[in-house]
DNA sequence: ACCGGAGCCTGTTAGC
DNA sequence: TGCTAACAGGCTCCGG
């Protein structure tokens, strides 16, 4: 499940192979894959383009183009992107090949065909509606505090929610709330200013740890290259129920919240 | 504003 | 042992 850190990975992992390259063919068998343009659009479009920069925009990666045009990915639950040499066999769950004029493939593998693929003019096509992203100076606590006032949410499901931020998922919104030692059922609005500058470094230190361990391998994440991630080894909560806390040794708890499960200390987070 | 549920998917796991 | 059912969680959409 790549959230902001696994992104960020991997963004960094393609940049040697694909930025200065530049697509030919596309071949695409699974074509709801690409949500627009058209397959066929899509093809004669990107065609003779050279990736200029790589970049991230919460779980989104995006491909600048020298035409103008953003190829934009969402892996969501079980996407990767690999580049190997076309004479690489692909097993059937990679649905769509972007060939470079070098000999190589960008791949896009995805066992539950769930993430999604975009050439668009204007990154803001896709990613409009995106809130802030956690680990950029314009994320403040007071703009945090700001977007806190006056929800009467729940924390865990605020904090899922990509509007309100951008690029964390299930893994590292229990080890925020975790880190900030806040229940994930308080109320968004409930919190004192201590509590936010808490949630606040929690959200950025948990991130910037999981991009240092390059991402967390817990069910289908690997890098590019097809390493495991580290940050599986240093979760506080996610996945450890029953487990004793690394703090007060109290057993780890599973509620589902939001349709999510949500892991925590009952007797650290409050 | 917020919540819950359905839907999209398939490999893995739990349970009968 | 072998089958079925539930589960996993990225996100969107719909109804209440």
């Amino acid at each position: 499940m790549p959230e902001l850190p696994e992104v960020e990975t991997t963004v960094r992992a393609l940049r040697q192979p694909l930025v200065g390259r530049t697509f030919t063919e596309v071949r695409c068998y699974w074509p709801r894959q690409i949500v627009k343009p058209s397959l066929a659009e899509l093809q004669q479009r990107l065609h003779g383009q050279r990736v200029e920069a790589i970049s991230r925009r919460a779980k989104y990666l995006l491909f600048h183009l020298s035409s103008g045009d953003y190829l934009i990915i969402h892996l969501k639950m079980t996407g990767h992107l690999s580049v190997v040499g076309a004479n690489m066999p692909a097993d059937k769950h990679v649905h769509t090949i972007f060939s470079l004029a070098n000999g190589q493939e960008l791949r896009f593998r995805d066992m539950r065909k769930f993430g999604r693929v975009y050439l668009v003019a204007h990154p803001d096509e896709v990613l409009a509606g995106l809130g802030p992203e956690p680990l950029e100076p314009a994320f403040t606590v007071a703009e945090l505090q700001k977007r806190l006032n006056g929800r009467s949410r729940a924390l865990k499901p605020l904090l899922l929610d990509q509007s309100f931020v951008a690029g964390i998922g299930n893994i590292y919104a229990d080890e925020a709330l975790f880190a900030a030692r806040l229940h994930p059922e308080r109320k968004a609005d409930s919190l004192t200013s201590q509590e936010i500058t808490a949630l606040h470094n929690a959200i950025q230190q948990v991130l910037q740890l999981g991009i240092q361990r390059e991402g967390a391998s817990i069910q289908n994440y690997v890098k590019p290259d097809g390493q495991r991630g580290d940050m599986q080894n240093a979760v506080a909560v996610f996945r450890r129920t029953g487990y004793p806390c690394s703090v007060c040794e109290a057993p780890i708890e599973r509620i589902v919240l939001g349709g999510r499960s949500t892991h925590f200390c009952p007797s650290c987070q409050s």
